[in-house]
RNA sequence: GGUCCGGUAGUUCAGUUUGGUUAGAAUGCAUGCCUGUCACGCAUGAGGUCGCGGGUUCGAGCCCCGUCCGGACCGCCA
């Protein structure tokens, strides 16, 4: 062993005695014939010094000490002077009889510090200093911890963790694949899984009960910030399981890694139906974190003259509370986000209550006290502003959501630090693709109905519902899942929905439809998005500050400039041509 | 496939509105001074393909076109 302690251990109990430490060289400050060094490893910081009275050749070897130098250093532990109550170690400091250079450094393109100045591009590049930082440093602790606390949890429960292969079949449905061309088999493909999900009902064929896996999954689909091409999952199927069952033993969990991992208790889930969370929040993985539910002006609004209005199928509302400094700028601002097109909005009316007076842009359609009364009757006092959107429906809603979301963030209603777990449930079954003017599995294609909606698969399925369940987190979809399919013939029935024909579904699924024919059990399980749990738990944005070596959202990885083009010769070997 | 924002010193940025003398700041770096610092301090200095290519102009970091790179989002992600 090179060291007899790490950076982060030594404390004023420890004064006198003999230590070997290795580490970074953090900070230096010269001060002249006294020189200082913050010596750095995983585990913290402690000071060394250097006397030029006592020891002018040691000064004078560390004066040609650089930032990120690593070295090796023999010294006496003594109470320091000064003592700094910012670091653990502060009240101790390293007398150093013996200097080491295990290694030179470059100097580093941007500072190790908690508040780098680094830009992510420069992080990305030089990844294995980035996360040296404190801050990188302790989200990988803190990944690992909670990989640790989930095995020990789901391994109490009686789960198995089985391993499922990687390089398996592509398969038509949902996201694109990443594919692997085999050598030994010309013109034939692997694919990489984009979850295990057929693999793990099979195990529950196999009768192994309860399996979990945390596992990589891939797609080949674009970037955003809280999505990577490879991307990891905890992977988890019951066998003799009720939907009841999965988002008890789940919520739980969620419950055990938020005690044991932030000291926080969570409260027990609300469950609101799509259809509800649709209707209130305009979205399915609605941020509960802040009030302003959707207001429902359909009936108050329509028939009162209004054009606009009495020709939208739907009108809406949200209220922004007590906020005095809504200007005509800022709501013009609004009105021009509203009909930006990525938004999709034609228009955004409003409603304000202003010493008590109304100021709107409808008052040349509504009577100053209709609209009074309309402002009463949803509860608004002074100061607040009713935002109104019209139109279709479904669109209306969904851009009530985004509004809702844009106004939390630029009025700051979101507090930092508080955790507003749901599960959403009873999902639609089938969502309608417009271009393809057909069925998608609006979960999966293995995803049972609800019991009380099978006859809608005949009689319209556009209305069945699902036993699907997503846990949303702070507006994130953590995870999702369902109860399956274990019957061959309602199988069968949603491949036929989704326009998939007997010989396609052979084809494709002929291996799992035949094994359901081997007394395949009632199955039901859920996968999440590990990086995104992370990402929520510590408060961070983006997936790729939890990931040791994340891609860019070019899907490039900046350090090792992958992808890049391979030689003829391994093309050749794998009979592939470049188009 | 699309929309938007950005690219200027090692790094993070200002400068682009209204084209005009030698392109600035902070930090980092180098050198010197300094015995209790902990974001040490002070002084001096070095450091620039203004992403790249083309165009407009007497003159382009600034305007126009193209292109590359980075970021956010829409589509996409069962």
């Amino acid at each position: 062993m090179l060291r007899s302690n790490n950076c982060g251990e030594l404390r004023i109990n420890d004064l006198n005695s003999q230590v070997s430490l290795c580490g970074w060289v953090h900070h230096i400050r010269d001060l002249g014939k006294l020189l200082f060094i913050d010596l750095r490893d995983r585990y913290g910081t402690t000071q060394i010094y250097f006397d030029a009275n006592n020891k002018p050749e040691l000064y004078q070897s560390a004066k040609k000490l650089g930032r990120e130098y690593v070295i090796h250093v023999i010294g006496t532990v003594r109470e320091r002077s000064n003592k700094n109550p910012k670091m653990p170690t502060g009240d101790i400091e390293i007398d150093v009889d013996t200097l080491k250079v295990l290694n030179t450094s470059e100097i580093p393109p941007f500072t190790i510090e908690d508040d780098t100045d680094g830009s992510e591009e420069m992080r990305l590049q030089y990844r294995y200093l980035d996360l040296r930082r404190n801050v990188m440093k302790d989200t990988m602790i803190f990944r690992h911890k909670l990989n640790l606390s989930i095995r020990n949890f789901l391994s109490e429960k009686g789960f198995l963790e089985i391993e499922t292969p990687f390089l398996i079949k592509s398969t038509p449905e949902g996201a694109r694949d990443f594919i692997v061309p085999s050598r030994l088999n010309p013109g034939n493909f692997y694919a990489l899984p984009q979850s295990p999900q057929l693999l793990k009902q099979l195990l529950m064929f196999a009768g192994m009960d309860r399996y979990f896996q945390i596992v990589r999954c891939f797609r080949d689909e674009d970037f955003r910030a809280d999505r990577q091409p490879e991307f990891t999952q905890l992977d988890c199927e019951m066998s003799f399981v009720e939907q009841d069952d999965i988002l008890n033993l789940f919520e739980d969990m969620m419950r055990y890694l938020f005690r044991n991992l932030l000291d926080i208790d969570l409260p027990i889930f609300p469950r609101l139906t799509y259809k509800e969370a649709m209707e209130t929040f305009g979205s399915d993985k609605p941020d509960l974190r802040f009030d302003m539910p959707i207001i429902n002006l359909s009936d108050t609004l329509k028939g009162k003259g209004f054009k606009i209005f009495d020709n939208s199928e739907y009108i809406g509302g949200l209220l922004l509370i007590n906020q005095p400094d809504v200007s005509r700028k800022q709501i013009d601002k609004l009105t021009e986000w509203v009909k930006n097109p990525q938004v999709g909005g034609s228009g955004l009316a409003y409603v304000r209550l202003v010493d008590n007076e109304i100021k709107s842009s409808i008052t040349q359609f509504f009577s100053n006290d209709f609209l009074q009364n309309l402002m009463k009757s949803i509860n608004a006092s002074n100061n607040d502003t009713l935002f109104i959107i019209s139109g279709n429906r479904n669109k209306s809603l969904e851009i009530l959501g985004n509004l809702r979301l844009h106004l939390a963030k630029q009025y700051q209603l979101i507090q930092k630090n508080i955790y507003k777990p749901l599960w959403v449930i009873d999902f639609p079954m089938f969502d309608w693709d417009e271009e393809n003017h057909r069925f998608t599995s609006s979960h999966h294609p293995f995803t049972s109905p609800l019991l009380s909606d099978i006859e809608l698969l005949d009689s319209n399925p556009s209305l069945a519902r699902s036993n699907a369940y997503d846990m949303v987190m702070n507006g994130a979809e953590l995870g999702g899942g369902s109860i399956r399919i274990h019957d061959k013939f309602l199988q069968k029935k949603v491949f036929k929905l989704l326009n998939l024909t007997d010989q396609e579904a052979e084809d494709k699924f002929g291996f799992f439809l035949k094994a359901l024919d081997y007394g395949a059990p009632p199955h039901g399980g859920i996968a999440f998005g590990i990086d995104r749990i992370v990402a929520v738990m510590l408060g961070l944005n983006s997936i790729r500050d939890v990931i040791a070596f994340p891609k860019n959202n070019m899907g490039r990885d900046l350090m090792m400039q992958a992808p890049a083009p391979v030689t003829a010769d391994q093309l050749k070997e794998l009979h592939l041509k470049i188009q």
